[in-house]
DNA sequence: TCCATAAACTAGCGGTGTAAGTTTTCATTC
DNA sequence: GAATGAAAACTTACACCGCTAGTTTATGGA
């Protein structure tokens, strides 16, 4: 097949396939083959399109921190806007878990998120947060909301409950966890997200405002 | 060659080796005949001892967990316990982070995760709390223990002032925080991991023990 | 009208995990 | 002590991988 009088491919489609394939399959089972073969086309014309599969899977990875919205830093105080903004970004990456890897790894040049990591610092610095600890807090959601969307707590626990019976006396019920998958999985970070910012809340008193326990934005 | 006199290789070997060249040059780089070159034998023969790759990696990543130290669970109390945990298990990671994307899938059948769990969950119960509280807490910080081993926060951000300067007005210090990468991320660790433990007392002394606000272990 | 570019193709390189079958040595049992 | 089966190396081979190179043809702009 020659050039097609319209193009088979473009960048959108790509991706949106390469994404529908990876939250189906896994990121491992991404191939550019059959990357293309879900396209319609042949494995090297995907290159016409994309330098490599790296820039493919940053396009995918961009996609999904598009979707994390971070407008409460524009309108609410600190606290409130670090617990919408980290509900928001665990939602966008437990709908596609097996991204988060490789999204993890950092913002490097994708302008999603890049542009995640300025509105949740600008709005610490703006609170009054001193540069270095809005550094730090930021950081600090990234881990635990990434951690928590890499993989299951749940479901890293076999099913199987003879494995834990004989050697592991308090894991006696870890075989039933899967079935819970999801209430234990935000449960746990729902804990987790409020203790966060309940430490947070008290170092900001501490350090910060010790008037105000939380400032207006602004 | 047919067989030797003495093993050329034993599964300690083998995982010993697979850690260094994950730990040297990454877990995609560890493929089984470059695995295999450097224990001077060919590919195959490491199926003489594991049954398949993932099997090495299993291995390699409990070798990883088993240093971790769970001992304060049997000695302090919880709040400490936890702390000391925490600090191990990261430390246990960033020693080899290029196998914390695998090891973070869950303890799966591997016995060195599995008596993690064990002792941490059972601690927690031991202390008072409720057992799904434990579970939360366990995976809570899990997630972000897991999350902080990832990936550098700081080495996230490319080392590119130009990058920033033209739209992310509030990084413009980004291409500086390679500089210094392990004060960064172990900052925001601390930050993370004493703000989380804060407002876990807090819980705890709501629900849990309101008249002592840490309990002796037992 | 001409032509550079775009977008598909085919062929192929070196690498991957692992299955299958071979050879020789070791350890055990009669 | 001989026989035997398992163990541990090997070679060969398969289907797949990311990607490069070169080819073909349609498109869009000068």
């Amino acid at each position: 097949m020659p050039r097609p009088r319209r193009p088979l491919l473009t960048r959108d489609r790509i991706v949106e396939t390469a994404l529908a394939l990876i939250d189906a399959d896994g990121l491992d089972a991404l191939s550019t083959r059959r990357l293309a073969a879900a396209l319609g086309v042949q494995g090297p014309s995907l290159y016409n399109h994309f330098a490599t599969k790296d820039e493919i899977l940053d396009a995918v990875a961009d996609t999904v921190t598009g979707a994390v919205d971070t407008g409460g830093f524009a309108s609410r105080d600190w606290a409130a806007a670090l617990r919408d903004w980290a509900w928001s970004y665990r939602r966008a990456l437990t709908a596609h878990p097996n991204i988060v890897p490789y999204l993890a790894q950092g913002p490097g040049r994708r302008p999603a998120a890049l542009a995640m990591a300025d509105a949740v610092y600008g709005g610490l610095v703006r609170a009054g947060w001193p540069p270095a600890r809005a550094t730090h807090i930021g950081a600090a959601l990234r881990y635990f909301v990434a951690g928590s969307a890499l993989g299951s707590f749940a479901r890293g626990f076999v099913e199987d409950p003879e494995l834990y019976a004989a050697h592991y006396p308090h894991l006696r019920q870890a075989h039933r966890l899967a079935e819970h998958q999801q209430s234990v999985d935000e449960g746990a970070f729902a804990l987790g997200l409020d203790a966060l910012l309940h430490g947070l809340a008290a170092e900001y008193t501490r350090t910060v405002d010790p008037v105000e326990s939380v400032r207006p934005n602004g």
